[in-house]
DNA sequence: TATTATATAGCACTTAGTGCTATACTCAGC
DNA sequence: GCTGAGTATAGCACTAAGTGCTATATAATA
């Protein structure tokens, strides 16, 4: 949080210099990337208590992510771990609901 | 686009029995998950497309989506293709633009 | 009781994902 | 002109995620 904020901050004054002149496209897209928020790893456990709190069931959930239900119970079963899109998608319905994959 | 504007008229019509008390929360999110949108397939070149929109770089595109520039440029070239929930996460980048992965 | 939905387990297969290196092409600044 | 940073493409090899399937177990429900 403390950590977003100060990200945050610097980000705004990135974009004030970016009006002023002082930064290119360029320059601003790579910073943009660079201050992209890291992605949030999950456990098993946590995977299944973020389904469940959109109180969905495991095919249900892989619906929403387009992929398998069975690769969701592996997830939550600590089998297999998601890669990277995969863990993106979590944090997206972590930070922002199951509603925008709509 | 009918096809939508169809799905939507249905959803509309489901969400108003929800209310009347006709369908229960378990049933209303099944339906909520068979009345996704069906998510898009790309061509190389609408990736290509779609990442340029944003004007971002491959390896910039690649960090927003938490993969690797290596394997934006194989979906690019046609060699490889997105699975399930990247392709989910390409959908929701054409629909919602790069900044909700913010 | 019978049935439906859900979750777990285990198997085998395929291919996407990844990392690395080398090459080539812009384009802006010296 | 030349140079260097940024970008894109090509090809290689490896690994593990993703997928599909079946069977079993449980819980809730009609």
């Amino acid at each position: 949080m403390t950590n977003k904020a100060i990200l945050d901050a610097v980000h705004e004054t990135a974009k004030d210099l970016h009006r002023a002149g002082a930064m290119n496209a360029t320059t601003m897209r790579e910073f943009d990337a660079m201050c992209l928020p890291p992605v949030k790893q999950y456990t098993a456990g946590q995977i299944k208590k973020l389904r469940l709190r959109y109180k969905a069931s495991q095919a249900v959930f892989a619906a929403y992510l387009n992929t398998s239900a069975s690769t969701v119970q592996k997830w939550e079963q600590g089998q297999k771990k998601p890669n990277g899109p995969s863990l993106k998608l979590l944090n997206v319905v972590d930070q922002k609901g199951l509603e925008v994959l709509g």
